[in-house]
DNA sequence: CCAATAACCGTATGGCCATACGATTATTAC
DNA sequence: GTAATAATCGTATGGCCATACGGTTATTGG
Protein backbone atom coordinates (compact mmCIF):
# COMPACT_ATOMS: atom_id res chain seq x y z
CA UNK A 1 0.00 0.00 0.00
CA UNK A 2 1.48 3.49 -0.92
CA UNK A 3 0.26 4.99 2.32
CA UNK A 4 2.60 2.83 4.22
CA UNK A 5 5.24 4.25 1.85
CA UNK A 6 4.76 7.49 2.38
CA UNK A 7 4.38 7.19 5.86
CA UNK A 8 7.75 5.51 6.67
CA UNK A 9 9.50 8.05 4.47
CA UNK A 10 7.65 11.42 6.25
CA UNK A 11 5.11 10.08 8.34
CA UNK A 12 1.63 10.71 9.17
CA UNK A 13 1.98 14.32 7.77
CA UNK A 14 3.66 13.39 4.50
CA UNK A 15 0.25 11.40 3.80
CA UNK A 16 -2.35 13.58 1.69
CA UNK A 17 -4.35 12.52 -0.43
CA UNK A 18 -3.08 13.85 -3.33
CA UNK A 19 0.36 12.29 -2.64
CA UNK A 20 -1.11 9.12 -2.26
CA UNK A 21 -2.18 9.32 -5.18
CA UNK A 22 0.46 10.00 -6.85
CA UNK A 23 2.50 7.25 -5.18
CA UNK A 24 -0.08 4.83 -5.93
CA UNK A 25 0.12 6.14 -9.53
CA UNK A 26 -3.72 7.12 -10.26
CA UNK A 27 -5.31 10.32 -9.68
CA UNK A 28 -7.32 11.67 -6.74
CA UNK A 29 -10.69 11.06 -8.02
CA UNK A 30 -9.86 7.07 -7.85
CA UNK A 31 -8.78 7.35 -3.97
CA UNK A 32 -11.88 8.58 -3.23
CA UNK A 33 -14.03 6.23 -5.16
CA UNK A 34 -12.29 3.76 -3.08
CA UNK A 35 -12.04 5.40 0.10
CA UNK A 36 -14.65 7.94 0.37
CA UNK A 37 -13.12 9.86 3.43
CA UNK A 38 -8.80 10.12 4.31
CA UNK A 39 -9.60 8.58 7.80
CA UNK A 40 -11.00 5.68 6.01
CA UNK A 41 -7.99 5.06 4.27
CA UNK A 42 -5.75 5.33 6.96
CA UNK A 43 -8.19 3.08 8.96
CA UNK A 44 -7.61 0.27 5.80
CA UNK A 45 -3.88 0.93 6.10
CA UNK A 46 -3.55 0.44 10.13
CA UNK A 47 -5.63 -2.44 9.54
CA UNK A 48 -3.34 -3.53 6.87
CA UNK A 49 -0.43 -3.41 8.15
CA UNK A 50 -1.91 -5.13 11.65
CA UNK A 51 -3.38 -8.19 9.60
CA UNK A 52 0.21 -8.80 7.52
CA UNK A 53 2.59 -8.74 10.72
CA UNK A 54 -0.04 -10.71 12.73
CA UNK A 55 0.03 -13.35 9.84
CA UNK A 56 3.51 -13.60 9.71
CA UNK A 57 3.39 -14.04 13.65
CA UNK A 58 0.74 -16.93 13.60
CA UNK A 59 2.77 -18.72 10.38
CA UNK A 60 5.95 -18.77 12.01
CA UNK A 61 4.34 -20.33 15.61
CA UNK A 62 2.20 -22.76 13.61
CA UNK A 63 4.80 -23.76 11.40
CA UNK A 64 7.47 -24.13 14.27
CA UNK A 65 4.96 -26.47 15.67
CA UNK A 66 4.28 -28.28 12.85
CA UNK A 67 7.78 -29.02 12.57
CA UNK A 68 7.83 -30.34 16.19
CA UNK A 69 10.34 -27.57 17.15
CA UNK A 70 10.59 -26.93 20.94
CA UNK A 71 8.69 -24.19 21.93
CA UNK A 72 10.79 -21.70 23.79
CA UNK A 73 12.72 -21.79 20.15
CA UNK A 74 9.45 -21.19 18.16
CA UNK A 75 8.30 -18.13 20.55
CA UNK A 76 11.79 -17.17 20.45
CA UNK A 77 11.72 -16.62 16.60
CA UNK A 78 8.24 -15.46 16.60
CA UNK A 79 9.14 -12.52 19.20
CA UNK A 80 12.43 -11.89 17.45
CA UNK A 81 10.37 -11.11 14.30
CA UNK A 82 8.50 -8.28 15.93
CA UNK A 83 12.12 -6.42 17.18
CA UNK A 84 13.71 -3.96 14.12
CA UNK A 85 16.81 -5.12 13.46
CA UNK A 86 16.80 -5.17 9.46
CA UNK A 87 15.69 -2.19 7.21
CA UNK A 88 12.65 -4.28 6.36
CA UNK A 89 11.20 -4.49 9.67
CA UNK A 90 12.57 -0.70 10.81
CA UNK A 91 10.33 0.70 8.33
CA UNK A 92 7.83 -1.93 9.19
CA UNK A 93 8.03 -0.53 12.79
CA UNK A 94 7.80 2.89 12.11
CA UNK A 95 4.91 2.88 10.34
CA UNK A 96 2.73 0.62 12.86
CA UNK A 97 4.67 2.99 15.46
CA UNK A 98 3.14 5.92 14.05
CA UNK A 99 0.13 4.44 13.40
CA UNK A 100 0.12 3.60 17.52
CA UNK A 101 0.91 7.08 18.01
CA UNK A 102 -2.23 7.97 16.44
CA UNK A 103 -4.01 5.67 18.11
CA UNK A 104 -4.20 7.82 21.25
CA UNK A 105 -6.33 10.27 19.87
CA UNK A 106 -8.74 8.24 17.25
CA UNK A 107 -11.10 5.80 18.89
CA UNK A 108 -11.37 3.70 16.03
CA UNK A 109 -7.35 2.94 15.54
CA UNK A 110 -7.04 2.82 18.79
CA UNK A 111 -9.53 -0.50 18.12
CA UNK A 112 -6.97 -1.73 15.62
CA UNK A 113 -4.00 -0.94 17.93
CA UNK A 114 -5.89 -3.01 21.15
CA UNK A 115 -7.22 -5.59 18.76
CA UNK A 116 -3.71 -6.21 17.50
CA UNK A 117 -2.06 -6.68 20.80
CA UNK A 118 -4.94 -8.82 22.33
CA UNK A 119 -4.40 -11.30 19.34
CA UNK A 120 -0.78 -11.43 20.42
CA UNK A 121 -0.80 -12.31 23.67
CA UNK A 122 -3.42 -14.64 23.10
CA UNK A 123 -1.31 -16.53 20.57
CA UNK A 124 1.66 -16.25 22.90
CA UNK A 125 -0.13 -17.95 25.68
CA UNK A 126 -1.68 -20.20 23.34
CA UNK A 127 1.68 -21.13 22.53
CA UNK A 128 2.98 -21.97 25.79
CA UNK A 129 -0.17 -23.27 26.78
CA UNK A 130 1.03 -26.05 24.40
CA UNK A 131 3.94 -26.29 25.83
CA UNK A 132 2.93 -27.61 28.76
CA UNK A 133 1.27 -30.45 27.23
CA UNK A 134 4.77 -31.02 26.14
CA UNK A 135 5.91 -30.98 29.23
CA UNK A 136 7.87 -28.03 28.03
CA UNK A 137 6.48 -25.91 30.72
CA UNK A 138 5.59 -26.04 34.45
CA UNK A 139 1.80 -27.41 34.76
CA UNK A 140 0.46 -25.06 36.98
CA UNK A 141 1.96 -21.75 35.32
CA UNK A 142 -1.15 -19.39 33.97
CA UNK A 143 -0.23 -19.12 30.42
CA UNK A 144 -2.20 -14.56 30.47
CA UNK A 145 0.35 -13.19 32.76
CA UNK A 146 3.47 -15.21 31.23
CA UNK A 147 1.95 -14.22 27.56
CA UNK A 148 1.39 -10.74 29.33
CA UNK A 149 5.15 -10.72 30.26
CA UNK A 150 6.75 -11.75 27.14
CA UNK A 151 4.45 -9.29 25.16
CA UNK A 152 5.78 -6.36 26.96
CA UNK A 153 9.29 -7.30 27.39
CA UNK A 154 9.08 -8.02 23.27
CA UNK A 155 7.57 -4.59 22.51
CA UNK A 156 9.63 -2.95 25.07
CA UNK A 157 12.87 -3.98 23.32
CA UNK A 158 11.41 -3.46 20.09
CA UNK A 159 11.54 0.21 20.81
CA UNK A 160 14.85 0.27 22.81
CA UNK A 161 16.55 -1.45 19.92
CA UNK A 162 15.09 1.08 17.51
CA UNK A 163 16.12 4.44 19.28
CA UNK A 164 19.62 2.56 19.52
CA UNK A 165 20.20 1.02 16.49
CA UNK A 166 24.17 0.55 16.76
CA UNK A 167 24.69 -0.28 20.59
CA UNK A 168 27.44 0.39 22.83
CA UNK A 169 31.01 -1.33 22.83
CA UNK A 170 30.16 -3.77 19.43
CA UNK A 171 27.45 -5.36 20.56
CA UNK A 172 24.47 -4.70 18.51
CA UNK A 173 21.30 -3.69 19.82
CA UNK A 174 19.44 -7.05 18.32
CA UNK A 175 21.95 -9.52 19.79
CA UNK A 176 21.39 -7.76 23.19
CA UNK A 177 17.34 -7.94 22.59
CA UNK A 178 17.75 -11.90 21.47
CA UNK A 179 19.59 -12.80 24.84
CA UNK A 180 17.32 -10.98 26.64
CA UNK A 181 14.10 -12.66 25.04
CA UNK A 182 16.31 -15.53 25.73
CA UNK A 183 16.46 -15.28 29.11
CA UNK A 184 12.90 -14.25 29.31
CA UNK A 185 11.52 -16.97 27.77
CA UNK A 186 13.67 -19.53 30.13
CA UNK A 187 12.76 -17.70 33.09
CA UNK A 188 8.73 -18.24 32.10
CA UNK A 189 9.66 -21.82 31.10
CA UNK A 190 11.21 -22.94 33.76
CA UNK A 191 8.39 -21.48 36.22
CA UNK A 192 10.33 -18.78 37.80
CA UNK A 193 7.33 -16.36 37.02
CA UNK A 194 4.86 -18.15 39.43
CA UNK A 195 5.56 -16.06 41.80
CA UNK A 196 3.20 -13.32 40.11
CA UNK A 197 0.83 -15.60 39.34
CA UNK A 198 -0.13 -16.84 42.58
CA UNK A 199 -0.12 -13.48 43.95
CA UNK A 200 -2.79 -12.69 41.17
CA UNK A 201 -4.55 -15.33 42.46
CA UNK A 202 -4.50 -14.28 46.23
CA UNK B 1 1.77 23.95 29.16
CA UNK B 2 -0.61 24.24 27.33
CA UNK B 3 0.57 22.57 24.71
CA UNK B 4 0.27 19.03 26.83
CA UNK B 5 -2.75 19.79 27.97
CA UNK B 6 -3.93 19.78 23.83
CA UNK B 7 -2.49 17.22 22.98
CA UNK B 8 -3.66 15.01 25.87
CA UNK B 9 -7.04 16.26 24.71
CA UNK B 10 -7.00 15.62 21.21
CA UNK B 11 -3.22 14.91 19.91
CA UNK B 12 -1.01 16.86 17.96
CA UNK B 13 -3.59 18.03 15.05
CA UNK B 14 -5.42 19.63 17.64
CA UNK B 15 -1.97 22.07 18.15
CA UNK B 16 -2.72 24.64 16.52
CA UNK B 17 -0.61 28.24 17.54
CA UNK B 18 -4.08 29.65 17.68
CA UNK B 19 -5.41 27.35 19.99
CA UNK B 20 -2.37 27.18 22.13
CA UNK B 21 -2.75 30.71 22.29
CA UNK B 22 -6.13 30.56 23.77
CA UNK B 23 -5.75 27.67 25.97
CA UNK B 24 -2.86 29.72 27.57
CA UNK B 25 -4.99 33.09 27.63
CA UNK B 26 -2.65 34.63 25.65
CA UNK B 27 -2.40 36.30 22.11
CA UNK B 28 -1.26 34.50 18.58
CA UNK B 29 1.20 37.41 18.43
CA UNK B 30 2.79 36.45 21.72
CA UNK B 31 3.81 32.48 21.41
CA UNK B 32 5.06 33.77 18.14
CA UNK B 33 7.40 35.93 20.02
CA UNK B 34 8.53 33.49 22.53
CA UNK B 35 8.91 30.72 19.78
CA UNK B 36 9.06 31.94 16.60
CA UNK B 37 8.24 28.59 15.01
CA UNK B 38 5.63 25.79 15.94
CA UNK B 39 8.20 23.38 15.79
CA UNK B 40 10.26 25.52 18.22
CA UNK B 41 7.36 25.30 20.34
CA UNK B 42 6.64 21.34 20.18
CA UNK B 43 10.53 20.62 21.06
CA UNK B 44 10.50 22.87 23.86
CA UNK B 45 6.68 21.31 24.91
CA UNK B 46 8.79 17.62 24.72
CA UNK B 47 11.96 18.53 26.49
CA UNK B 48 9.82 19.86 29.25
CA UNK B 49 7.56 16.90 29.98
CA UNK B 50 10.89 14.86 29.28
CA UNK B 51 12.74 16.31 31.92
CA UNK B 52 9.69 16.56 34.33
CA UNK B 53 9.51 12.86 34.42
CA UNK B 54 12.79 12.05 34.49
CA UNK B 55 13.36 14.06 37.44
CA UNK B 56 10.83 12.60 39.08
CA UNK B 57 12.48 8.86 38.61
CA UNK B 58 15.56 10.38 39.80
CA UNK B 59 14.36 12.01 42.90
CA UNK B 60 12.67 9.09 43.23
CA UNK B 61 15.93 6.85 43.28
CA UNK B 62 18.20 9.29 45.13
CA UNK B 63 15.05 9.84 47.66
CA UNK B 64 15.48 5.62 48.22
CA UNK B 65 19.30 5.48 48.30
CA UNK B 66 19.06 8.32 50.92
CA UNK B 67 16.92 6.39 52.99
CA UNK B 68 18.91 3.71 52.73
CA UNK B 69 16.19 1.56 51.27
CA UNK B 70 16.83 -2.02 49.41
CA UNK B 71 17.62 -1.02 45.86
CA UNK B 72 15.29 -3.31 44.16
CA UNK B 73 12.10 -1.81 46.30
CA UNK B 74 13.93 1.96 45.14
CA UNK B 75 13.86 0.44 41.48
CA UNK B 76 10.68 -1.03 41.50
CA UNK B 77 9.26 1.88 43.00
CA UNK B 78 10.80 4.35 40.25
CA UNK B 79 9.69 1.80 37.24
CA UNK B 80 6.01 2.05 38.86
CA UNK B 81 6.13 5.79 38.23
CA UNK B 82 6.06 5.19 34.12
CA UNK B 83 3.56 2.92 34.37
CA UNK B 84 0.30 4.81 33.57
CA UNK B 85 -1.98 3.27 36.12
CA UNK B 86 -4.06 6.64 37.22
CA UNK B 87 -5.17 9.05 35.61
CA UNK B 88 -2.36 11.71 35.82
CA UNK B 89 0.18 9.10 34.88
CA UNK B 90 -2.07 8.68 31.75
CA UNK B 91 -2.37 11.72 30.41
CA UNK B 92 1.55 12.31 31.27
CA UNK B 93 1.98 9.04 29.35
CA UNK B 94 -0.29 9.43 26.40
CA UNK B 95 1.66 13.27 25.61
CA UNK B 96 5.03 11.46 25.85
CA UNK B 97 3.54 8.70 23.68
CA UNK B 98 2.05 11.33 21.20
CA UNK B 99 5.63 13.39 20.98
CA UNK B 100 7.28 9.70 20.86
CA UNK B 101 5.27 9.12 17.65
CA UNK B 102 6.47 12.20 15.92
CA UNK B 103 9.53 11.50 16.63
CA UNK B 104 9.89 8.33 13.82
CA UNK B 105 10.06 11.51 11.68
CA UNK B 106 11.36 15.21 13.36
CA UNK B 107 14.66 14.28 13.76
CA UNK B 108 15.03 16.81 16.72
CA UNK B 109 12.65 15.14 18.75
CA UNK B 110 13.97 11.89 18.14
CA UNK B 111 17.04 13.58 19.65
CA UNK B 112 15.11 14.15 22.78
CA UNK B 113 13.04 10.84 23.15
CA UNK B 114 16.77 9.03 22.42
CA UNK B 115 18.31 11.04 25.12
CA UNK B 116 15.81 10.24 27.79
CA UNK B 117 15.79 6.68 26.80
CA UNK B 118 19.63 7.13 27.13
CA UNK B 119 19.14 8.72 30.48
CA UNK B 120 16.68 6.28 32.19
CA UNK B 121 19.38 3.65 30.96
CA UNK B 122 22.04 5.43 33.08
CA UNK B 123 20.32 6.09 36.08
CA UNK B 124 19.06 2.32 36.47
CA UNK B 125 22.51 0.95 35.42
CA UNK B 126 23.69 3.22 38.15
CA UNK B 127 21.23 1.82 40.93
CA UNK B 128 21.91 -1.72 39.99
CA UNK B 129 25.73 -0.77 39.87
CA UNK B 130 25.04 0.74 43.76
CA UNK B 131 23.40 -2.70 44.44
CA UNK B 132 26.77 -4.14 43.97
CA UNK B 133 28.49 -2.31 46.20
CA UNK B 134 25.80 -3.24 48.94
CA UNK B 135 25.76 -7.23 48.18
CA UNK B 136 22.49 -6.67 46.87
CA UNK B 137 24.02 -7.90 43.18
CA UNK B 138 25.92 -10.79 42.44
CA UNK B 139 29.10 -8.47 41.89
CA UNK B 140 29.57 -10.20 38.09
CA UNK B 141 26.80 -8.46 36.60
CA UNK B 142 27.14 -6.13 34.06
CA UNK B 143 24.70 -3.02 34.39
CA UNK B 144 24.07 -2.43 31.12
CA UNK B 145 22.17 -5.57 29.92
CA UNK B 146 20.64 -5.39 32.93
CA UNK B 147 19.25 -1.50 32.79
CA UNK B 148 18.47 -2.06 29.31
CA UNK B 149 16.10 -4.76 30.17
CA UNK B 150 14.61 -3.42 33.04
CA UNK B 151 14.29 -0.17 30.77
CA UNK B 152 12.38 -2.44 28.11
CA UNK B 153 9.97 -4.16 30.00
CA UNK B 154 9.20 -1.07 31.41
CA UNK B 155 8.25 0.38 29.08
CA UNK B 156 6.64 -2.23 27.30
CA UNK B 157 4.49 -3.00 30.35
CA UNK B 158 3.48 0.99 30.27
CA UNK B 159 1.92 0.45 27.13
CA UNK B 160 0.25 -3.12 27.93
CA UNK B 161 -1.30 -1.26 30.58
CA UNK B 162 -2.63 1.70 28.64
CA UNK B 163 -4.59 -0.64 26.06
CA UNK B 164 -6.29 -2.87 28.37
CA UNK B 165 -6.87 -0.31 31.29
CA UNK B 166 -9.43 -3.02 33.07
CA UNK B 167 -8.24 -6.15 32.60
CA UNK B 168 -8.90 -9.81 32.17
CA UNK B 169 -11.02 -11.70 35.53
CA UNK B 170 -10.73 -9.22 37.85
CA UNK B 171 -7.01 -8.68 38.33
CA UNK B 172 -6.00 -5.07 37.25
CA UNK B 173 -3.76 -4.54 34.68
CA UNK B 174 -1.57 -2.45 37.06
CA UNK B 175 -1.26 -4.95 39.78
CA UNK B 176 0.03 -7.49 36.95
CA UNK B 177 2.45 -5.31 35.73
CA UNK B 178 3.54 -4.48 39.46
CA UNK B 179 4.00 -8.46 39.86
CA UNK B 180 6.18 -8.38 36.67
CA UNK B 181 8.39 -5.54 37.11
CA UNK B 182 9.17 -7.83 40.84
CA UNK B 183 9.84 -10.99 39.26
CA UNK B 184 12.00 -9.16 36.61
CA UNK B 185 13.90 -7.45 39.69
CA UNK B 186 14.40 -10.54 41.33
CA UNK B 187 15.64 -12.37 38.25
CA UNK B 188 18.37 -9.41 37.43
CA UNK B 189 18.92 -8.95 40.69
CA UNK B 190 19.54 -12.92 41.43
CA UNK B 191 22.35 -12.95 38.50
CA UNK B 192 19.48 -15.28 36.61
CA UNK B 193 20.39 -13.06 33.37
CA UNK B 194 23.89 -13.26 33.59
CA UNK B 195 23.41 -16.12 30.86
CA UNK B 196 23.23 -12.93 28.45
CA UNK B 197 26.16 -10.96 29.97
CA UNK B 198 28.48 -13.88 29.57
CA UNK B 199 26.78 -14.44 25.93
CA UNK B 200 27.90 -10.92 24.59
CA UNK B 201 31.19 -11.09 25.84
CA UNK B 202 32.06 -14.11 24.01
C1' DC C 1 -26.07 -4.34 -28.36
C1' DC C 2 -27.17 -1.68 -24.52
C1' DA C 3 -27.91 -0.19 -20.10
C1' DA C 4 -26.14 -0.02 -15.78
C1' DT C 5 -22.46 -0.19 -12.84
C1' DA C 6 -17.78 0.42 -11.76
C1' DA C 7 -13.26 2.45 -12.61
C1' DC C 8 -11.24 6.56 -13.38
C1' DC C 9 -10.06 11.47 -14.19
C1' DG C 10 -9.36 16.73 -13.36
C1' DT C 11 -10.73 20.80 -11.29
C1' DA C 12 -12.99 23.84 -8.02
C1' DT C 13 -13.75 25.47 -3.39
C1' DG C 14 -14.02 26.50 1.16
C1' DG C 15 -11.53 26.05 5.35
C1' DC C 16 -7.77 26.03 8.31
C1' DC C 17 -3.29 27.12 9.58
C1' DA C 18 1.57 28.87 10.07
C1' DT C 19 3.83 32.71 9.62
C1' DA C 20 4.61 37.75 8.55
C1' DC C 21 4.01 42.22 9.95
C1' DG C 22 3.10 46.63 11.99
C1' DA C 23 1.30 48.77 15.94
C1' DT C 24 0.92 49.43 21.07
C1' DT C 25 2.06 49.15 25.68
C1' DA C 26 5.10 47.95 29.65
C1' DT C 27 9.96 47.69 31.59
C1' DT C 28 14.29 48.57 32.11
C1' DA C 29 18.78 51.25 31.93
C1' DC C 30 21.09 55.20 31.99
C1' DG D 1 12.99 61.50 31.33
C1' DT D 2 14.01 59.19 27.51
C1' DA D 3 15.62 55.76 24.61
C1' DA D 4 15.94 51.21 23.90
C1' DT D 5 14.24 46.66 24.70
C1' DA D 6 10.82 43.41 25.76
C1' DA D 7 5.98 42.02 26.06
C1' DT D 8 1.84 41.99 23.86
C1' DC D 9 -1.71 42.38 20.49
C1' DG D 10 -4.67 41.87 16.02
C1' DT D 11 -4.93 41.14 11.33
C1' DA D 12 -3.50 39.80 6.75
C1' DT D 13 -1.92 36.40 3.51
C1' DG D 14 -0.48 32.76 0.96
C1' DG D 15 -0.43 27.84 0.92
C1' DC D 16 -2.09 23.37 1.46
C1' DC D 17 -5.51 20.08 1.87
C1' DA D 18 -9.89 17.31 2.17
C1' DT D 19 -13.74 16.87 -0.03
C1' DA D 20 -17.36 17.82 -3.66
C1' DC D 21 -18.63 17.37 -8.19
C1' DG D 22 -19.35 16.45 -12.99
C1' DG D 23 -17.47 14.19 -16.58
C1' DT D 24 -15.32 10.05 -19.31
C1' DT D 25 -14.04 5.56 -20.21
C1' DA D 26 -14.12 0.54 -19.25
C1' DT D 27 -16.75 -3.79 -17.76
C1' DT D 28 -20.18 -6.57 -17.26
C1' DG D 29 -24.90 -8.91 -17.41
C1' DG D 30 -28.60 -9.91 -19.95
Amino acid sequence: MAVCELISEGGLDAVTVARTAESAGISVGLVQHYFPTKDGMLLHAFEHVSARIRSRIEERISGGVEHRRPISRVLAGAMAELIPMDETRRTEFRVSRVFAGRSLDVPALADVDARAAQVLRGDIAQAVHNGKECGEVAADLDPWPAAVRLAAVTEGLSMQVYRDFAYVNGVSAADVAASIIDSELAAVFTGECLQYTSKDDA
